[in-house]
DNA sequence: TGCTGTGAAACCGTTCACAGCT
DNA sequence: AGCTGTGAACGGTTTCACAGCA
């Protein structure tokens, strides 16, 4: 099995949530005692191309077996590594709102790969509590030292929109390297910090959209 | 202003957040009081190429004068109607717990075009209830009957795995036209319902991806 | 034989560059 | 002159179709 050079450039968006997708797939079929399976299987499985599969994977290495199809837990153990879900991910939450402790206490945040290390927030009586499962909301001033000191990578952003910018910028300077923002603002790109942001709004309004679309 | 024949095909995704991030933008330029504005000043605000903007526009109509820009007033009316925000949609969410009751009260999801009519849960000791806002939580028994009695015409899952694609069925049975699915699983088509499935894992997995790429 | 991995073709979205209106 | 609206070029992604390996 070789591996093609180490890639560079972003992987497309698309891809990656095929591949999450995938990821999620592997995790069924393992857990239904399947031992291998071939990529025209996979894609009946969720509605796609198995050719859009093969060539997902083979941007990254060889994976599969000719004549047989995939190894489920190689190729699902494969996958892991490759986004980089080998090592646990420190999350911290900015915002200890409902959101930020929907998101702390869900078991897809604290799933392979990720834990919530802390939730911060300005609100004093908020402020050394914990949430439901245990996650300590600790205050925004301490985010700095919190960040080295938990090894926390990611941060997310579950507070109003005024204070996301400022607090991205916050985050970026005490070492985080990648912001996913909930807040209905675009946070720029900081040098060295990867940002996403999503608006779930846009969601919603997509679907307004469609409905109006379809409707005419 | 003339307007091309009503579209049939859905609208892509990239195209409608291009739009949702286009009326964010101009309500902050009316809210400064800007009149006009033209295809390059809007373009310089998010980071897009103007004639995009311009192409995104023409799909649906002709908005601009030539010589002048868009009268930012008129832009961001058609473009609340084009987007179906004329109506207000109300929403039922399935689900009351930190998820459910953070998108009932958050902002975004009661600004205009949008209004949280209901949750629903099956937990008893929270059934009658309602959320900080105001938002009723009702017994999931009762959605049949209060998705006619409230007109609501988006669904929203905030409910662990196991009983999304059910619930999901429940719902377009009801006569729900469109579904937001946070729960990890695909939730199919469904004949006549509008189905988008948002689990917030991807992203988090995709800034991990990112990140393992870029340390390669 | 049956599958993967992949060049080639088709498709789609973005960007360019300019005709045409005000 | 200045800007929109748009045909044409471009680039990237998806699908097809098959060579090549187990």
């Amino acid at each position: 099995m070789k591996r093609p050079e180490p890639r560079t450039e972003p992987v497309p968006e698309a891809t990656s949530h095929r591949l999450s997708l995938l990821l999620r797939s592997l995790r069924s079929l393992e857990a239904a005692g399947v031992r291998t399976a071939s990529s025209y299987e996979i894609a009946a499985r969720f509605s796609l191309n198995s050719a859009q599969i093969r060539k997902d994977l083979a941007q990254f290495g060889e994976f599969g077996v000719r004549g047989v199809g995939y190894r489920v837990a190689d190729l699902k153990a494969h996958l892991k590594d490759l986004m980089g879900l080998g090592v646990t991910h420190a999350i911290g939450i900015a915002g200890a709102g409902k959101l930020g402790q929907a998101l702390a206490d869900s078991p897809n945040f604290n799933a392979e790969g990720f834990r919530v290390a802390a939730l911060f927030d300005v609100d004093g009586r908020k402020v050394g509590g914990c949430s439901r499962t245990g996650v300590p909301i600790r205050d925004v001033q301490a985010l700095d030292g919190l960040v080295k000191k938990l090894g926390i990578d990611i941060g997310i952003l579950a507070i109003p929109e005024a204070g996301a910018v400022p607090l991205a910028q916050r985050m970026a300077g005490a070492g985080v390297r990648a912001i996913l923002n909930f807040a209905p603002v675009t946070v720029p790109a900081l040098p060295g910090v990867l940002v996403k942001n999503l608006d779930l709004t846009f969601f919603l309004e997509n679907l307004s959209f469609q409905l109006a679309i379809a409707k005419a």
